[in-house]
DNA sequence: CTGACGTACAACCACGCGGTTGTACGTTAG
DNA sequence: CTAACGTACAACCGCGTGGTTGTACGTCAG
């Protein structure tokens, strides 16, 4: 999870997962979209592709970079969890206080 | 965003943020349950509030640290967007595939 | 008042990141 | 065959990160 937060920590490297998974296309096609090296994003697939967030798959001379939509749903759904760890304290503060209402209610 | 996906690339900072969501404390008794210093458990707090994943509040001679699930929320509606463009194009490889098929029946 | 506590911050270190340039190698086009 | 293309990788640089220790300061308890 490290690596999958980390990959997407980067505006070029989150538009770049966003383009391969609308198209898959050579590493080359990727970097002429952004003002830096080849290079530059030849790392920056490769981060994605630490993280699982991104294939690549040779055909003749050029790798084709493809979107991994699995992992991007494993980070929404640790995300989710932590959104329900909220939802379910805030429930719970609820009940306390419509207790507390409720009690206060009685003892009147 | 940059700031938000990096403060969620690192395991102590996510038990932090899971931490405050389900129950605000301070500094220090975030502090004592991992094995760093405080000076490091400070400065893992300091980037999760740069990301507002997280909010201090002053409480006597104590920090109080809360979490914000609306920055949880942002995210997780960034990584669905992605997801949604995949089906997208899932949906229309789908739909090409059909017509083929369709093609291919009316030829023969 | 005094001491302990909680915090803030600076200095320092090793390491990794994001970027560059340069070089090398396999593959395809002409 | 040769040239151009797509890729891989190493070396380098500046800077930020994750960690440490040390110091200082306000606040609370006894």
């Amino acid at each position: 999870m490290d690596r999958v937060f980390h990959g997407l920590a980067d505006a070029t490297r989150r538009d770049i997962v966003e383009q391969v998974l609308s198209r898959e296309q050579s590493v080359s096609t990727l970097a002429r979209r952004y003002d830096m090296s080849f290079a530059a994003v030849q790392k920056h697939v490769a981060v994605l592709e630490r993280a699982r967030l991104v294939t690549k798959q040779r055909r003749g001379r050029e790798q084709i970079v493809r979107g991994n939509p699995d992992v991007l749903r494993r980070a929404v759904h640790l995300l989710d969890a932590y959104e329900r760890i909220w939802r379910d304290r805030a429930r719970a503060i609820d009940d306390i206080l419509a207790e507390d209402i409720d009690t206060e209610r009685t003892a009147q």
